[in-house]
DNA sequence: GATTAAATGTAGCAATGGCTACGGATTATG
DNA sequence: CATAATCCGTAGCCATTGCTACATTTAATC
């Protein structure tokens, strides 16, 4: 007598969407981030940034572009839209509270570190909420 | 004056890395739990399990077959290998803390879930340590 | 055992994100 | 202002993970 399988697909399917975003958060952030420390943002900056040939970073901005996320015309610096700054802010903010929150629970800056780059794209507003709590609570 | 843009590529590279290992994680895993569930695992129910084609799971399912994590032949149900059911068994305890932090971090059980199956693969060593001494305070 | 249904495999397409190699554009330097 | 160095775009390759359409195998049913 066989049981019927699960099926997990909407957790996975949330997952697969959250995939198909994290390109566009970690690119907005990276943007974001660099325009702020210095000035401009370069393709070979995100190059380095990513440690990735600017080959891919230069398909990544035009695609993020055609998504209304990022503006750049040939050979200039690529520039954050509106919506690509305040996607950039949201993520910012919440990778922010993840980095803290793993080290409040005790991780090791360099781990915590690696683990919230991953881990900040699937935290969702629940979780985000949470994690907040957490913090104010601890401190 | 220009600064350098700090190379963030380390944590990147890392999560990349753990990317091309979330999918033999996830079908390891959901192997074990089909299984355990049902007696064996057809290719058709880890289809229905991530909600994607039958193709894509038999294409899968021959990579994982070179990797040796896996083991079927043509027309007949999908096996662990060894290698597989360890990683399995390593897979499903961390998915385990990790969904049961979520809760007990005060996050609602649907979204814990949600989040549990992307986050679970970006959990290092230090973090997954620092979730279970979590979870031992609090009971 | 023949026929039908269900499960798998194969062919081939698309999108995404890696890459190298090459060439054009911009900027810096002499 | 010419030349070199740097930056960046394009062409074209690979791997992964989605898909539909079609072929084949196995299992069920008459």
């Amino acid at each position: 007598m066989k049981e019927k399988v699960k099926a997990r697909s909407v957790p996975f399917s949330k997952t697969r969407n959250r995939h198909a975003h994290e390109t566009a958060e970690d690119y907005v952030e990276a943007v974001g981030e660099i325009i702020e420390e210095s000035g401009e943002c370069r393709v070979l900056d995100l190059a380095r940034y990513f440690n990735v040939s600017h080959v891919t970073v230069s398909r990544i901005v035009k695609r993020l572009q055609d998504e209304h996320l990022l503006y750049s015309q040939p050979y200039h610096p690529v520039e954050l839209t509106k919506k690509g700054a305040s996607l950039a802010t949201r993520v910012r903010r919440r990778h922010a509270v993840v980095l803290e929150f793993l080290i409040a629970l005790g991780v090791d800056e360099s781990s915590a570190q690696i683990d919230s780059e991953g881990i900040e794209h699937h935290v969702g507003p629940k979780t985000l909420a949470a994690m907040k709590c957490f913090l104010n609570d601890e401190s």
